[in-house]
DNA sequence: AAGTGTGAAGTCTTTCACAGCT
DNA sequence: AGCTGTGAAAGACTTCACACTT
């Protein structure tokens, strides 16, 4: 499969597509257009089709697109299809928050492990099958439980330590919500969910709107 | 001050450039050159300048940026020179994280009020000054309390109704991080921050490595 | 000599608009 | 008649490269 660049906005909207085509399941819908999934998700159909036609053609001319059917492939684009292995590292309130997460383990993203240094937190138990783990254990956690994407939710100054340490143990993925830049190989893939950034944006926005 | 079309991606590098001029102010560095802050953030220097150059000139030729000064520049543009009063819907673990997530309080968002339905969650006390309320009082907090920015953490299916009541209470921005896409009045402003989508990005980049 | 500020070029992304199926 | 799939056009963002200032 020669597969050319895709626009990392163009997967972020297939994410948002699948759940959209979730709810018309729910709903029993069985046929769905561009244009009513653009609708359901505030972008232009162009874009829904444009999106859709990196990865093939999956829709009926004249028709629209089979709700389920669509729903598969796209999940299949995503990987979807079968569960990934996680592991956080930082069991602090926002840690210990995504470990239960509810989105996550829905979508397939079963967090097998929960770490932290702080003696306190160690010995949590946070599911019947999630306890806080001393980061001691990262490498071998990492390599028996077939973890491929971490979750770094430690403070900024121990969050490049953390991650040296993920990485090193062989997680190819992570994600990262410390507001810290963090360095990792080419070959590792690396996001930042920056929580102050997305306010300081809508502040940004508030302050250029009220000055108006 | 006429302000052009600032990208968004222009904007959030600025939060994130603002808080590499901490550090740099922590080390007690007084100058900076682009070079310099792109290699600390992981962007081109022309990037910097570029993204700089929307607002204005700050730097000096042939020598670079004075640390504190663009550190200054860069919070009042980004509307972070005094606070902004915020209050978040979704008493759940995520909603409980963010309340007391000290980065937020380190730039200048207060969060004013917590609310809930859940009565086992009514009255919880998370801080000193941080109770869960019920979602009744929503409309008279927000004008009390001067509630600039909502943060809705509600699960999906009633995300779009605590929105209206948001927006009807008179809000003026909104961080969603329900799985929903929200609809909200033009004036409005709304980001999303969707952590399946983020977990889903490295899954598919993940498939598409391995399946190399 | 060093490093900013910026038009111009290049690249990436979205929208347009219509041929081609059903 | 309706809606997809897709080249071509438009638009947005990034990088280049260099004149200009200290």
């Amino acid at each position: 499969m020669k597969v050319f660049k895709i626009p990392e906005a163009t997967v972020m909207r297939l994410s948002v597509y699948s759940r959209h085509l979730t709810q018309l399941i729910g709903e029993g819908v069985v046929n769905v257009s561009s244009g009513e999934i653009a609708k359901g998700v505030g972008v232009s159909s162009a874009q829904v089709r444009k999106d859709l036609a990196y990865f093939g053609e999956f829709g009926t001319r004249g028709v629209g697109y089979n709700v389920q059917e669509l729903y598969s492939h796209i999940m299949r684009i995503l990987g979807l299809n079968n569960c990934w292995n996680v592991m956080i590292v930082g069991a602090g309130k926002l840690g210990s928050a995504l470990a239960i997460y509810k989105g996550f383990a829905d979508r397939g993203f079963k967090v097998r492990a929960l770490l932290d240094t702080d003696p306190d937190k160690i010995g949590t138990k946070l599911a019947e099958d999630l306890v806080v783990e001393p980061i001691t254990v990262l490498e071998e956690r990492v390599k028996d439980e077939n973890i491929s994407i971490g979750i770094v939710t430690v403070p900024g100054d121990t969050a490049q330590e953390v991650t040296d340490k993920l990485v090193e143990a062989g997680v190819g993925a992570l994600l990262n919500f410390s507001p810290r830049v963090l360095r990792v190989p080419e070959s590792v893939i690396l996001r930042n969910v920056d929580l102050s950034v997305n306010l300081e944006l809508l502040s940004f926005y508030l302050s250029y709107g009220t000055a108006r």
